[in-house]
DNA sequence: ACCTGAACACCGTTCAAGT
DNA sequence: ACCTGAACACCGTTCAAGT
């Protein structure tokens, strides 16, 4: 049977849905494929890689197209961080999954691309605009894998961590585009209000 | 050659940071203690258990005494929140290690308490204080992950992530603390100028 | 209280060879 | 272009037994 690089990514991604990323092997993906594991290594040079493409994927999968640009600056935002949100909660360990790849500089800036875009177009610094949305990104990426973690643990009956108070996304997310919004600068809040 | 709970962790702690979470296992851990690997089964658990001992133990080395009971609850949460990212530096793949163990309940959350302390001194609401600690916990566990990942790579010579920009994990962290302050109750403020 | 010895059930990855 | 077969060098964990 004769396999893409993309039935092994969405392969994979099932997987990790069902079974969780502790789960995700190579040798399990190759047998669901009906494949030895070297296969794989003719689709990926590595695990790493993979994941990767998975984390890619995944984040591609969740994107709806962006407002129009007559959205204020912190509406895009928002709707950006929300969007993100949702692209991980739709997979088991998807937050766990894409903040990896995105550590390891391997998948997921799509996310913090989107998220500096929305946040520049409130006529901020460039460079400001990327250290916020990656404080935006690492946020979001840390908040849904507790709440995944969580959420996993409590359908095992496991102790673990307490589950956050609902609205505490919002609350944490509010908090850093309300801190962006101080940092505002003067002449575009003026052209703001004409 | 006997040993305690506490020489597996410090040892452990010794391979993390000459040769990175990856390559820190069990049977190389009993190696470097002159012992069977199913011995360390003895002192822990799991490995999961013994990467949270590491953790708590990482997280109270950077722990100093906090500030007198007179500073304001800013300069508070900036030195907690600065403490804690020395923390994680201080050993190599720390903050990773860290986030996986808080994530998973298992550690770590000393560090959120702390916080969650420090900004509740200026009146806070508790459930706010605990979400706007859990906000700033998730940007340093995402920003050092990140940081040390790029140390790494670059130390290798690889491509990766590009470098954070100098001073970003201070504008992340002061967009969080900014938002925090625009929450302060008017009671507070009032009694604050006093 | 702390460890050995032996085993079980796995891993990721490489590489020559096949079609 | 895509896969097999076989191997290499590992893993975490359990458990009876030793001192």
């Amino acid at each position: 049977m004769r396999n893409s690089a993309e039935d092994v990514v969405k392969t994979a991604i099932g997987i990790l849905d069902e079974y969780g990323l502790p789960d995700l092997s190579m040798r399990r993906l190759a047998t669901a494929l009906g494949v030895q594991p070297s296969a794989l290594y003719w689709h990926f040079e590595s695990k790493q890689a993979l994941l990767a493409a998975m984390a890619t994927e995944i984040v591609a999968r969740g994107h709806r197209r962006p407002l129009g640009g007559d959205a204020a600056w912190d509406v895009a935002t928002l709707a950006a961080a929300n969007e993100l949100r949702d692209s991980l909660l739709a997979y088991r360990d998807g937050a766990e999954l894409v903040a990896t790849a995105y550590a390891f500089g391997l998948g997921g800036h799509e996310a913090r691309e989107r998220l500096a875009a929305a946040i520049a177009g409130g006529g901020f610094d460039p460079v400001f605009s990327v250290a916020a949305a990656a404080a935006i990104l690492h946020f979001v990426f840390g908040y849904v894998s507790s709440e995944q973690q969580h959420m996993q643990a409590s359908s095992l009956g496991a102790a673990g961590l307490a589950a956050a108070s609902p609205g505490s996304f919002d609350i944490g997310l509010s908090l850093i585009v309300d801190g962006i919004r101080q940092r505002r600068p003067a002449t575009v809040r003026r052209a703001a209000v004409r």
